[in-house]
DNA sequence: TCGATTGTTATATTAGATATATAACAATTT
DNA sequence: AAATTGTTATATATCTAATATAACAATCGA
């Protein structure tokens, strides 16, 4: 899966490759059990230092998203599968996208169908099989 | 509308006075024209810098949540009546959250269901009249 | 008109986060 | 044993966050 970061971007480096590695997964481009790049590898692929993949790296592993061994290296826990609890951390910003919601004029109904539509085109290149 | 912020928080102080100003306007715990406290009326009463409070208020005029003026302060601009263009935010973030739904294991259903119920927690707050 | 209050801008300082650079350590597979 | 992996340790530079003072500029009200 091909990796990119914005240095020009507001958001830090290791959150682009937080993001797109969850955005991965999810789309179904990386699989249960499947190996990312080492974190020198990664680093040197995409411009950036060992720290700030490797920062990234932990950042997913405290969330579920991956495991990381010694001489293994980062494997992707798979849809389902985590057992960290990100609920109360997604419950938290879906709150804050609600309100902005409410405060730009939509309904619930649109915010919902907003959520729904987000959703599938993620879910929908998984289920292609891409 | 009662203010508090976290000093021990990650989230920067500003963005916590942005939050809850944007939750306080989506509840109806500020109304449209309504007057905030002044930069230095808050910052005195929730124990921060002038500026801090500042950011938080640009942040919310960028945004379209309030309006700035001299000597009339920060007013409320009230539901719909926004004309900041904040959606590809909005959407940004909820495609996120949406991607992290699915590797949680969340259904679309499920998901669409959780947006609909933390709207409707802030919507009827306001609807109450609160 | 004058004065007070408002947001705004300017400058400086401190602390923390982000990112880099090197180097070494520790675990594990081959 | 050797190589590759994540990990830890230092050090440095840059940017953001927050504070502290001071002054400026607009505007409302007396």
């Amino acid at each position: 899966m091909l990796i990119t970061v914005d240095f020009l971007s507001d958001s830090p480096i290791y959150i682009q490759i937080y993001e797109q590695i969850v955005f991965g997964i999810a789309a179904g481009s990386l699989c249960s059990g499947e190996s990312l790049p080492s974190v020198r590898r990664l680093a040197e692929d995409i411009g950036v230092n060992l720290h700030t993949v490797n920062k990234a790296y932990r950042l997913l592993s405290d969330d579920g998203y991956i495991r990381l061994e010694h001489r293994t290296g980062a494997q992707v826990v798979g849809i389902g599968l985590s057992h960290a609890d990100i609920m109360p951390y997604l419950t938290d910003r879906l709150r804050l996208l609600a309100a902005q919601a409410v405060v730009l004029g939509m309904s619930e109904r649109e915010f919902a169908n907003l959520a729904s539509e987000e959703y599938r085109k993620i879910d929908s290149k998984r289920t292609a099989g891409k």
